[in-house]
DNA sequence: GAAGCCATGTAATTGGTTACATGATTAG
DNA sequence: CTAATCATGTAACCAATTACATGGCTTC
């Protein structure tokens, strides 16, 4: 019930999320976060660690050691006011920022400054580079549908979303391709 | 042609590209990505000048002062160093990586924690924001067609992606929702 | 017995933002 | 005359990443 001396920032939402999926080692969040939302958010290790720790500390969430043979180990679980604190984070109205940075789309939104020939590859490249995110977004779907298993689909519903604006990011590429090559 | 003793960032080539779309102060070039860029990139004060002055140290871009009234005022032009650097850059085969943080996604990852009820809201304001940003999108329009008068579209091109996009976001958002209240 | 994965953590650095400081000009 | 816009810069701070350090267990 304690309160965080800090107000809780997103990743320390994000470690919160991820353990209320099930309780498991910062290690195994960060192969969760691999295999689920990596292609909207990232977090890496010298995050989650010391989130844990304050957690903890705000008793969101409780740890017990758990060994594995001489290994080192550590379980984290939700506590009840874990839970209470992550369902008044998610429902909270509050501009909720998109950000996106993209050298992709820089690079295109120079290409009047190439010839004709180099702006296609330009465009060709970026084409290609979201047809091989729809792949990898494909490749975590078992991951995906396996979090969601019975209780809800949302897990599949933001994977669907990173597929379906990749495949818009394609066809803008293939019309504009159609309109430049055609005259 | 002396190169920087830093090689040049992301940043240094977005005001190296800005400044190829005319000649303009550093004012200028803030604006220029707040009606342009700003929806996959953004930039601060804080960064420009500094780069602007290491783009002029390494010859790619020239400065002459331009006071207007007793205004201080630099005006920086592209030299034909800086013109070659971001024709480089451009066609250069690397990895664009494309980053995305949403909380918007986030949550909405979280949302089988919520009732069937919050987890719509939350839907909806995800859908939303989307619509704003076209919005947003659609307003910048008239500038970018103007930065791209006669020689080239790309400028349309990335408000078109954007656009594009969001469109996606849109209408999975919809389909879920219908999805979930039919049964 | 080597490579790779499980696991936990810290230190140093980076990349970037916010806020500040300053001041002239123009539009209402 | 006041607010907004044009214009240039710096200082302090912060979030986050990279790299490092350590070590056991598992699989080939």
């Amino acid at each position: 019930m304690t309160s965080l001396p800090a107000p809780m920032t997103t990743p320390d939402f994000v470690v919160l999320g991820m353990i209320s999926l099930g309780a498991g080692t910062g290690y195994a969040i960060k192969k969760r976060v691999a295999t689920s939302i990596r292609f909207f958010w990232t977090i890496s290790e010298a995050q989650i660690y010391p989130s844990l720790e304050r957690l903890e500390r705000a008793g969101m969430v409780a740890s017990r050691l758990a060994p594995s043979g001489g290994r080192r180990r550590r379980v984290f679980e939700l506590t009840a006011a874990g839970r209470g604190a992550l369902h008044d984070w998610l429902v909270l109205s509050e501009p909720m920022p998109f950000e996106l940075r993209d050298v992709g789309l820089v690079r295109l939104f120079f290409a009047d400054a190439l010839s004709p020939d180099e702006a296609r590859t330009l465009l060709g490249a970026v084409r290609r580079r979201s047809e091989a995110r729809i792949a990898a977004l494909l490749a975590i779907r078992p991951a995906a549908a396996e979090v969601s298993e019975g209780k809800g689909d949302h897990p599949l519903l933001t994977l669907r979303m990173g597929i379906a604006f990749h495949r818009a990011i394609i066809e803008v590429c293939e019309a504009f391709e159609r309109e430049t090559t055609l005259n």
